[in-house]
RNA sequence: GGGGCGGUAGCUCAGUCGGUUAGAGCAAGGGACUCAUAAUCCCUGGGUCGUGGGUUCAAGCCCCACCCGCCCUACCA
């Protein structure tokens, strides 16, 4: 038994999410930690909602409100909408708790104890107005190359080329439009060159695992090639205070600094609102996972993986002192890096990128509206961008929900359920087995342990292939075996034979599919008279720990999730006449959706 | 500019270490069945594996060049 650390990346809170993000980081790290769970490790799974930054800011001040308003309306629209897709977090809580600014402010303190935050003075541009930072793609001008007139600060759109925002002819602030002020200004920088060899060590072993997917192992060597240090402080009066600095208002961690803490400040928190508080530290103290290994998964979309596999890592090495420059580690201990940065791809729109200014988007609220959660999630399961982009189109998603989560899992359930109804009302006894039979429970029974396999291996779109095609096992032998025709006394024993078999492979398959369609697997369950198979989260408003603010976080208690394996059929459970647990989507699905898009 | 990914049936994709006749689902055509949400099951047709070279007894897979599409590029998060 291991200690599984799900890490799950934290949505930004300036706006609603669409389902590319959920399909990116959310639906899979679900998959693999009610799996995990079930195969018996001691999963934490956290995340929450990344609130700070210049773009929460913008977003703020274009409505009039506070950034903290913004992101506590955000805030809500994104647990409401990540419950609903029943993602089985431990704990989904935010950046803007009083805990987590304490963690990530201890590990600057501790990074920068051990040498590694290096303070500098740099050129920033600035808004003259607000006094803040000017991120480079906030600010627009003329191309000194190609003379288009709306090149951005770090790269012209128009002829490719990559720009300082220095270059600009007439810059200007694309927030309000004022000239941006050029500044000699201080902030500390993370020395990623002290860190590199350690980062490179600890990429090699990653590397010789074979674990990772070949893209992210590639992409994380490469950039480290070319490390330089990078600013960790920004000129913002929007963010977590920089620890030395609060006589500073104006200076703030970087947004991204302290949203990767997260992860960290996320279990502390968890563990702080248990009746162990230092429980967290057997996911993350080497010496404290118990008999078990202490293994983390970072899920995300691969925009984000140099953050993960070179950021958080290098925050970590510091924080340590396992750099060139050596050092201790500070109050929490050695610190675990990453087992394994899982990265998906993009999930495009009709084959164009997800845009919300271009409406080129499907907001999850949208769709869990309007569909099932587990018809979204069976789409991402099965066709979401895990190894490379994927395209969402309206057309595809019926037809999967129709096809294969309705005419091929959902009917097979129906048509067990009904005959079992309507010749026994309860699950009837076997009878002798066919070899017919025996061949048919070992497939699926085997089905186990080559779909756990690829859970584990990340490879959830092969998983759940495998899984319907087992169904189309079954199905086959509901045909083949025509139980409808059995209907002489002397052939009721080999009815019931064949529809005790059939229901227990429908109930293999049910925990099967239960990571990936909980909420289904739950009513498929009770149709068969069985137990709760998912267990769901909730969302509770908790006070903050350290005197803050309250909020909502998503949480639950998963350990009722049953084993990862076959639960024999208790003969005799009363079995009524069903009533079909996924909707069929009427094809004018398509259309309403696209005309919605045009509007 | 640099780095990476992809191009396989009408569509969406799988294809492990180079090894027999390149697979699946959907769509199309035909049939069976009636338990089931007109669901299910069987059969059939359908391929110059982006292009051109190379290595090899053997290439969808390895090497080189090119074409097309996409992604990342470290101060957006």
């Amino acid at each position: 038994m291991s200690k599984i650390l799900s890490a799950v990346a934290w949505p930004y809170a300036n706006g609603p999410r669409h389902i590319g993000h959920v399909a990116g980081f959310g639906v899979p790290s679900d998959v693999f930690s009610r799996y995990m769970r079930m195969t018996g490790h001691d999963v934490l799974m956290v995340s929450g909602t990344d609130e700070h930054g210049t773009p929460i800011l913008v977003a703020a001040d274009e409505e009039g409100v506070s950034p903290r308003e913004l992101a506590d309306r955000n805030n809500r629209l994104i647990v409401e909408d990540l419950v609903a897709l029943g993602l089985s977090y431990d704990l989904f809580t935010r950046t803007t708790t009083r805990n987590h600014a304490a963690v990530a402010q201890e590990l600057f303190r501790g990074c920068l104890r051990n040498g590694y935050m290096v303070e500098e003075t740099t050129r920033g541009a600035i808004s003259p107005s607000t006094g803040r930072t000017l991120p480079d793609r906030y600010i627009e001008g003329t191309c000194p190359i190609c003379g288009y007139d709306g090149a951005r600060g770090d790269q012209c759109d128009n002829c490719g080329n990559q720009l300082d925002p220095t270059d600009l002819i007439e810059p200007r602030s694309r927030i309000n439009g004022e000239t941006p002020e050029f500044v000699e200004t201080q902030h500390y920088f993370l020395d990623l060159p002290a860190l590199a060899d350690a980062l490179k060590q600890w990429l090699d072993e990653r590397e010789a695992s074979g674990t990772w997917r070949p893209n992210v192992i590639r992409f994380s060597q490469n950039i480290l090639a070319e490390v330089r240090p990078r600013a960790m402080t920004r000129d913002l009066d929007w963010g977590i205070p920089v620890p030395g600095w609060e006589d500073q208002p104006t200076k703030r961690l970087y947004v991204w600094f302290d949203a990767v803490i997260g992860y960290l400040s996320a279990s502390i928190e968890w563990a702080r609102r248990t009746e162990d508080p230092e429980a967290w530290r057997q996911w993350w103290n080497p010496a404290a996972s118990g008999e078990g290994e202490a293994l983390s998964y970072y899920f995300m979309g691969k925009d984000n993986i140099t953050f993960h596999s070179q950021i958080w890592p290098a925050e970590l090495l510091a924080y340590d002192g396992r750099g060139d420059k050596g050092g201790e580690p500070g109050e929490y201990g050695s610190l675990n890096l990453p087992t394994e940065v899982v990265s998906s791809e993009f999930l495009t729109m009709e084959g164009k990128k997800f845009s919300s200014s271009k409406r080129v988007v499907i907001y999850v609220r949208d769709v869990l509206e309007r569909y099932q959660a587990d018809a979204l999630r069976y789409f991402i399961c099965a066709a979401g961008p895990e190894n490379q982009d994927s395209d969402f189109t309206w057309s595809e998603f019926v037809r999967r929900t129709n096809d294969e989560l309705v005419a091929g899992w959902g009917n097979l359930v129906n048509r067990t359920a009904s005959m079992i109804a309507a010749r026994f009302g309860e699950i009837p006894q076997a009878g002798v087995p066919t070899e017919t039979d025996l061949a048919l429970l070992a497939t699926v029974e085997q089905a186990f342990g080559t779909v756990g396999d690829l859970i584990g291996r990340h490879r959830q779109k092969a998983a759940i292939a495998e899984i319907m095609h087992v169904v189309g096992e079954v199905n086959r032998y509901v045909s083949e075996q025509e139980p409808w025709k059995l209907k002489a006394d002397d052939e009721r024993e080999r009815l019931a034979t064949v529809l005790h078999v059939t229901a227990q492979c429908v109930v293999d398959c049910n925990l099967m599919l239960s990571p990936f369609l909980p909420h289904s697997a739950n009513r498929v369950s009770a149709v068969l008279g069985g137990p709760e198979v998912a267990p769901m989260p909730v969302v509770e408003e908790v006070e903050d720990l350290d005197g803050g603010p309250s909020y909502p976080v998503i949480t639950g208690d998963y350990r009722s999730a049953p084993g990862w394996g076959r639960t024999p059929l208790v003969v005799g459970t009363p079995i009524a006449k069903p009533t079909p647990v996924f909707t069929k989507l009427d094809v004018t699905v398509v259309d309403d959706e696209l005309a919605r898009l045009d509007q």
